[in-house]
DNA sequence: ATTAAAATTTAGACAAATCTAAAAAAATAT
DNA sequence: ATATTTTTTTAGATTTGTCTAAATTTTAAT
């Protein structure tokens, strides 16, 4: 079955909220969509009808495993392209969301098998986020935040969860970005804050909202 | 300023019917678009207040100007992606256009200027149909039709006209593509029909009507 | 346990794009 | 030149996705 872009939108956001709470409410959707909660409930008795996600009048909602499978191919699509926009034309890796964001709708299921071989089977997209594989699986990458890691081990930035246009800005002022190596060299208790020293530059201090955004590995 | 999907599909679909008629009548761009005509003259009105079109009651229609700009550039989108779609993904000539159709929507500028650079400036579509630079401009290619050639002269394939797909797969029953050396061996007068050879291939007579729509040039 | 506040849903309206059926205009055929 | 056919437009309905304002339900507060 085919879905519309509104559609396809409304199921991923879903998706989205639900990692971080099993149980998404209209107003965190509506916010997360800007659009008005009452759009959203209108849409969700359209999605419920379409069997993809589970409603309760009132109660919240969450996608089934129908609405799950399709969700996780948009992201698919949506990372591979910015994996694209990245890696072949060049785009900074803070320019690709949008852009992607339509890419993504693009239905043809022969494209995106093509443009998975072209671009060599990536595992990752630019912010460091898995590419789910043809089935849907995603590959589970172990993550530790900045704000969790031991001092004065050299560490991989692997990924970013705040990918607001104010969060990559910064990141780009302090020159990280996924790949980036770092080490943190010191902990201040007091507020949380972190000093962090990234090759080359010098040390800077990040507050402990901006570490809890930055997730890395060893190397 | 920007244009709804269907706003661009109507003006495409104006622009490709002025290169063989100079006014548009509602019927003709109904059957392109798969439509009611009622629904063209609903849009029509639109477009005309949008500065588009020049568009008289029961008189027929055509671009302006403005757009005809627009409309080139949907055709220099389109174009690029059929290019990218079979010299970067592989794909068949005769499979792209579908989703040409859905990827030529997208409005990022900045996409397409990247994406011409990626392409390295390619200068005709697989069709072998001219695509337009950044400021609109086609190049032109002397297009000599297979009925109109002189016989035994070695020539090069540069468009086909008709890109209906019982017609590519005819083309590729007879192995011509884009780009295909053949010789014209016979003229028929009695019908018009042609007696060609490709390469490594057994002589074949083509009907009239199909020499018509298969574009040359001297090599 | 009521009451106040917040969240959610319903009811009804609207814009975009389409359609059918009927009316109007233009083209054609006698 | 008039009648017939074809083309085009209008009028009014429909679908999708959205909205505002009012009503309902849930949650939080006293």
């Amino acid at each position: 079955m085919n879905y519309s872009v509104s559609e396809e939108n409304y199921i991923k956001s879903i998706y989205h909220l639900q990692q971080q709470t099993a149980t998404v409410t209209t107003n965190s959707l509506a916010n997360e969509l800007k659009t008005k909660p009452a759009s959203v409930t209108d849409m969700l008795k359209k999605l419920q009808t379409k069997q993809l996600v589970e409603y309760e009048k009132y109660r919240g909602f969450k996608l089934n495993a129908n609405g799950n499978k399709i969700a996780i191919n948009i992201v698919r699509r949506h990372r591979l392209w910015e994996f694209f926009l990245v890696n072949k034309l060049g785009f900074e890796w803070d320019k690709v969301h949008e852009i992607a964001e339509e890419l993504e709708h693009v239905s043809s299921i022969e494209l995106i098998k093509r443009l998975d071989i072209f671009l060599n089977f990536p595992q990752t997209d630019p912010h460091g986020d898995p590419i789910p594989d043809t089935n849907g699986k995603i590959a589970f990458i172990k993550q530790l935040s900045l704000a969790e890691i031991t001092v004065k081990k050299n560490v991989l930035v692997s990924s970013v969860s705040n990918q607001s246009p104010e969060m990559l800005e910064m990141l780009k002022h302090y020159h990280i970005g996924i790949g980036t190596s770092l080490k943190v060299t010191r902990h201040f208790t007091f507020d949380g804050s972190v000093e962090i020293k990234v090759s080359q530059y010098p040390s800077c201090i990040i507050s402990e909202q901006v570490a809890k955004n930055i997730f890395v590995h060893h190397d």
